[in-house]
RNA sequence: GCGCCCUUAGCUCAGUGGUAGAGCGUUCCAUUCACAUUGGAAAGGCCGCAGGUUCGAUCCCUGCAGGGCGCACCA
């Protein structure tokens, strides 16, 4: 402790040393030996929103542990039972890519190996791989309690997603159906709205000519003389047509109807006639509805229930069939006809045009660009398609029936429940603008599609008789009164209620990744921490996830605690280039948190984030924030230096006499700093909380205060500096850790500063 | 189409109803001093544009332009 301090602060020789010593000591955990609480702590917890195990750190992980260990290390300090609660994501169809990308490099693929096999292999990889983030977040400082890791696949997690199915399907929330939902040919698997990106795309938009049916087809001067709708409808010879526009031609083989609004007058007369669905031959009638766009194209949409969101909307409202053309592999299937079977959808497309050429029923075809639906994990173009799944109703109140998991229900569906707690500010989101976000999304939500046609993840918890299944298969189609032959259970059933003698079944599919995340406030905590710890504190995320992980953590809360998991959420700024262009790995856009610590240190790498987060504004990162941290923790280190050689004195309290005019006034400064940092950590305003403390230290401090104070013996100067210099410490701990308990234990010792009150002396 | 945010020094960003601020960069000066990872000083700004409110607007209001983002559409 009395050792002369070095030149300069090498934080290499420094924080894992430092970090050693605090996890070896149980700092991080809730309540310390070393650290009598007060008899009626407050507690203070935060749920690190829990990577994927695919995951290295990025710069959105660096800011969003450093603002939350910032509060963690605050709130420590100043006596609440606090705890941070890390963990991982088992982040389904992320991770089974990953996988897969592995073994295709092995010249596999999954479904050589068999789903038991490929799973093993997939937590394999996880214990190989799966930790590395948490590894990188010990490195930047987090101080977060790693006896409580939680992974969203561990036995107790898993209790739990189980659990909420259940009380879910119990209430009737839950239920099956054959539907269109996004389908990723790639992964083989259907996609929730959120996991569905655009991209811009040039493509063709195709006019084709639909010839009408029966009388109207004779009556060509009624239709065709009409200015408005000849180049809607055309004529020639005896033969009408109506003029439909789509870019994905290959898609007429489904059709089931021709849609046009019921405001638009080009159609009035062939509304309720037939046109002849050229290639196949089905006849199929003219409808009208609602959602068509009078603007759009001819105005007249082919309508292919089965493989277009809309267009299933509108073959339920119209009871029309649904004939699946494509695969799930993304082939024609043999409804789409003989000449089509087996295609690829961009050859059948081809094959569509070429064939329409011929019957010269091609109008025109345009250049086009749109936006194309993209699957977010393999960037495979979405393919709506007819499948089973399982849905969670959002929005509806359907009757409740008893569960037998007995938890007090709101009554109030999933989608206002989430309303209301924002509405009331029982659930504040920060800055305040983000809430539009989640309610604008609430407000419009669809039922979610929780089931995935994946292999890693929690498998739903449903039976399903074997003898139905196979009847199933054999008829193709799916009869629903077999369908019901299922039962949810956290168990699989001893005996086959339906058949009572097979071994029942359990479905194949798991469930979304997001189901599971949504229970992360509570699954998987001990009886002990739930009571204590729920709700948290606050959750720190990035706005990308608001509705796909927030909004659900919150009616999950609400649901089965009965009360919102989280009080405040603070939607941290986006760390963006200097251009204002998105961090990505493959642009080689990407900065390194892991490479700045071991270039400036992780105090430096932490204050350089900090120094640009101001408020709600995204960062356009600029490296020479970090450089400016390593210099200040180099100024701070030769503060206390110099505070060291003069014989500072650490410990006693500030004289109330024989303050000079300047020992005053930097007393007060400090003070003033004090309130400004507590009143700016209340706030979240860290950027500004640091560039003051910053002030502080180099500029009243070093540059001030010490200049001149320098030629001083006096003990009061003593007694100032070195109690300035702690108070700095104390204050500065909880944004720059390492250094601050490096010089706390050179120069103070006694303690630990991670445990020393934060304002108290 | 609907909604949100931004526009201030060369760059990245703070800020206030009444002489405009920081970090980095630039220029000049200093140097056996706790620190050259330093100290002192300087240059550099119609605070996006146009109206309005006001004694007074960079700040409040309206409109416009440019940039970013979210949602919807995308047949």
């Amino acid at each position: 402790m009395e050792k002369e301090l070095d030149k300069a602060y090498d934080p290499k020789a420094t924080e894992d040393r430092i970090y050693k010593m605090w996890e070896d000591g149980g700092f991080f955990k809730p309540t310390s030996a070393t650290k009598p609480y007060s008899l009626n702590p407050k507690t203070y917890s935060i749920h690190l929103p829990p990577p994927n195990v695919t995951g290295s750190l990025h710069m959105g992980h660096a800011l969003n542990a450093t603002i939350s260990d910032i509060l963690i290390r605050y709130h420590r300090m100043n006596g609440d039972e606090t705890v941070w609660f890390p963990g991982t994501d088992h982040a389904g169809i992320a991770t089974q890519s990953v996988v897969d990308k592995q073994l295709k490099k092995e010249g596999i693929n999954r479904w050589d190996l068999g789903r038991e096999k490929f799973v093993e292999k997939v937590w394999e990889w996880r214990e190989k791989y799966g930790n590395i983030i948490i590894s990188q977040l010990k490195k930047i400082g987090a101080s977060a309690d790693w006896s409580r890791i939680r992974f969203t696949m561990d036995p107790e997690y898993a209790e739990w997603v189980k659990k909420v199915f259940i009380h879910y399907h119990e209430k009737g929330w839950i239920y099956r159906g054959k539907r269109v939902v996004s389908w990723c040919t790639a992964c083989q698997t259907s996609l929730s709205d959120l996991e569905i990106e655009y991209k811009e795309e040039k493509t063709k938009l195709y006019y084709i000519k639909y010839p009408l049916q029966g009388e109207i087809a004779t009556s060509t001067t009624e239709v065709g003389t009409r200015d408005d709708n000849s180049d809607v409808i055309a004529s020639e010879e005896k033969q009408s047509y109506i003029i439909v526009a789509t870019t994905r031609p290959e898609t007429m083989l489904g059709d089931t109807a021709v849609a046009v609004n019921p405001k638009d007058d080009r159609y009035k007369n062939v509304v309720g006639k037939k046109v002849l669905l050229p290639i196949v031959g089905r006849e199929i009638p003219i409808i009208t509805d609602e959602k068509i766009d009078l603007t759009f194209g001819t105005g007249a949409v082919k309508v292919t229930p089965a493989h277009d969101l809309l267009d299933a909307e509108i073959g339920e409202r119209h009871k029309l069939p649904f004939i699946q053309i494509i695969n799930e592999r993304g082939k024609m299937t043999a409804e789409a006809g003989k000449d089509f079977e087996g295609l690829k959808i961009a050859e059948a497309r081809e094959k569509v045009v070429t064939e329409l050429e011929k019957l010269g029923l091609i109008e025109k075809i345009e250049d086009y660009t749109h936006n194309l639906a993209i699957c977010s994990r393999s960037a495979t173009p979405i393919e709506p398609l007819l499948s089973d799944q399982w849905f969670l109703r959002m929005s509806e109140h359907p009757q409740v029936q008893s569960s037998k998991f007995k938890v007090e229900s709101s009554g109030k569906s999933l989608r206002d429940s989430v309303l209301e707690t924002i509405k009331s500010g029982e659930t504040k989101i920060i800055p305040k603008n983000f809430e539009k976000v989640l309610t604008s999304w609430m407000e419009n939500v669809r039922d979610w599609c929780i089931s995935r046609q994946i292999w890693w993840g929690h498998q739903l918890p449903v039976f399903f008789c074997k003898k139905t299944l196979e009847a199933n298969t054999k008829s193709q189609t799916l009869n629903p009164k077999q369908a019901e032959d299922f039962i949810v259970a956290a168990e699989r059933p001893k005996t086959c209620p339906f058949c009572e003698n097979c071994e029942m079944e359990q479905s194949q599919d798991v469930l979304d990744t997001w189901f599971s995340s949504a229970l992360w406030p509570f699954a998987g905590l001990s009886e002990e921490d739930q009571k204590k710890f729920y709700p948290s504190s606050v959750l720190i995320t990035a706005r990308d996830i608001i509705n796909l992980w927030v909004g659900r953590m919150i009616f999950s809360g609400l649901e089965f605690k009965g009360e919102t998991p989280f009080p405040d959420v603070l939607i941290h700024a986006t760390v963006l280039t200097k251009d204002g262009k998105r961090m990505s790995k493959s642009l080689g856009t990407g900065i390194d948190p892991i490479g700045l610590i071991e270039k400036y240190g992780a105090d430096a790498t932490r204050f350089g984030i900090i120094w640009q987060a101001m408020g709600t504004q995204d960062i356009h990162w600029d490296e020479a924030a970090v450089q400016a941290g390593k210099k200040f923790a180099n100024k701070l280190w030769n503060i206390a230096r110099f505070a060291q050689t003069r014989g500072a004195d650490f410990k006693s309290d500030f004289p109330k006499s024989g303050l000079t005019p300047e020992d005053q006034e930097i007393l007060g400064k400090l003070a003033d700093l004090k309130k400004k940092t507590e009143r700016g950590i209340g706030a979240y305003d860290f950027g500004q909380t640091i560039h003051k403390i910053y002030d502080f230290v180099w500029h009243e401090l070093a540059d001030v205060y010490i200049e001149k104070t320098k030629n001083r013996t006096d003990e009061n100067v003593k007694i100032v500096l070195g109690g300035i210099l702690a108070d700095v410490l104390k204050i500065l701990h909880p944004f720059m850790p390492f250094i601050t308990e490096e010089l706390y234990q050179r120069l103070i010792g006694g303690g630990v500063l991670i445990t020393e009150s934060w304002s108290g002396r």
